[in-house]
DNA sequence: ACAGTAGAACTGTTCTACAGTTCCGCCTCG
DNA sequence: CGAGGCGGAACTGTAGAACAGTTCTACTGT
């Protein structure tokens, strides 16, 4: 509230800001799976060199994004039934564990407040906010277990997924009834707040797996 | 076998090798946490380009041992109180959560194996291995879980880990009398055996917190 | 003991260059 | 018409030199 309101010394690299910019993009489906990356066209078009650009591209490799073939540079990730079905039992394995055990008040309102906000992001019908909101509501589940860096990990997980379903989506029929997707959660929902833990394990459990199967079922059907 | 035994085609970029060997060389102690990589010095000693080491440093980056500063570039980790407190828990969650199922045959047949060579590990006095033999033994309960990407994680969490214990054992004496080393892991393989998953989950949860508390008072004293 | 400062040491970034790979379209040979 | 095979274009991986802007260090004066 003083005279230096909203100053912030610019504490980031050039390289930084294009990863960002890149995953940024990438996210929002500027390109397809298995596209390359090519870096002098991204360096002129940007108006920076090359070795920039290169290192902007070795940093989104760490976000997941994107990775590394030798003397092909940049890839953009692509999904594989085993890739997908390793992201899915990482997650079945994360959720459950963080259902062991009764949720507490106060991890129980942040999965509260992540439902609700599944419902109105269902009820705008944007394909992309439905799928990030229905994934931060599993995200929200994970946080209960308290610990930063499994969040950090399965917010990993996360984005590589919601690329993938985003990828996939062209070929999808679920989101086109957005109110199923609240409905397939509503049990689990249930479970939670009721503090039945067992219940719940069962319930994720089964919710991954299905969705697990969907995904599989599409990526099979010409991904 | 033919006259290629042997032949490997060259499937690594420079900058992949020297990142490696740095990995190698930090956690065998050549840097002090804290301590800073000097791109210039280091492509001079190799003899290769500073845009190659500094490529290679970012690559380390992703592995967890090096963190980069703006305008101080690569950074050698080190701990502090929270980062310790996080890594324990995150341990504590997943092993917990591995646990939580009696361990089928196969997996069962692993963990042993690991527990047995933390049993040479300390016969030999070898800080470095019994250490590795150490966080092994807990990957391996770890692995329990089948997820490779879990695993994967908990390989990170495992090198950081590793990294600080033996930066700190120049002020430990636990690893002088390695025989307590076995011992304090013996109630809980005993109930891992037993497939009483229940008593697994109490020791494992024990057996990490005491292990954080004596790394926090070592850090404590002067890290 | 302490703040201030000049110069050395580095990082972040750009540009140019080139050898070695991969890609792509064309051509030839079945 | 299909399967290789070939050659040039397009890229990546790496090098090396250069420079502005930051951080570090050691000295200076108070």
């Amino acid at each position: 509230m003083t005279a230096l309101d909203g100053l912030v010394a610019r504490r980031t690299t050039t390289a930084q800001q294009v990863a960002d910019g890149l995953s940024e993009r990438i996210l929002a489906g500027a390109f397809r799976p298995g596209e390359r990356l090519r870096e002098s066209a991204i360096a002129t078009e940007l108006g920076i060199a090359r070795n920039t650009v290169r290192e902007a591209v070795r940093l989104l490799e760490h976000g997941g994004l994107v990775r590394f073939e030798v003397n092909r540079g940049a890839v953009i990730i692509s999904p594989t039934p085993e890739t997908v079905e390793d992201l899915y039992t990482a997650r079945e394995r994360l959720e459950t564990a963080a259902l062991a055990m009764p949720i507490t008040g106060d991890q129980l309102a942040v999965v509260e407040e992540a439902y609700a906000s599944l419902g109105t992001a269902t009820a705008s019908h944007e394909r992309a906010d439905i799928v990030a909101a229905d994934l931060a509501f599993h995200a929200a589940i994970v946080a209960s277990l308290g610990s930063s860096r499994i969040d950090a990990f399965y917010a990993g997980l996360t984005r590589e997924l919601r690329f993938y379903l985003m990828a996939l989506s062209a070929y999808e029929r679920e989101y086109e009834n957005p109110r199923k997707v609240v409905a397939e959660h509503e049990p689990l929902m249930d479970a939670v707040r009721e503090g039945d833990a067992e219940r719940a394990q069962r319930e994720v459990r089964h919710h991954i797996a299905t969705n697990a199967e969907r995904v599989q079922r599409i990526l099979a059907a010409r991904g």
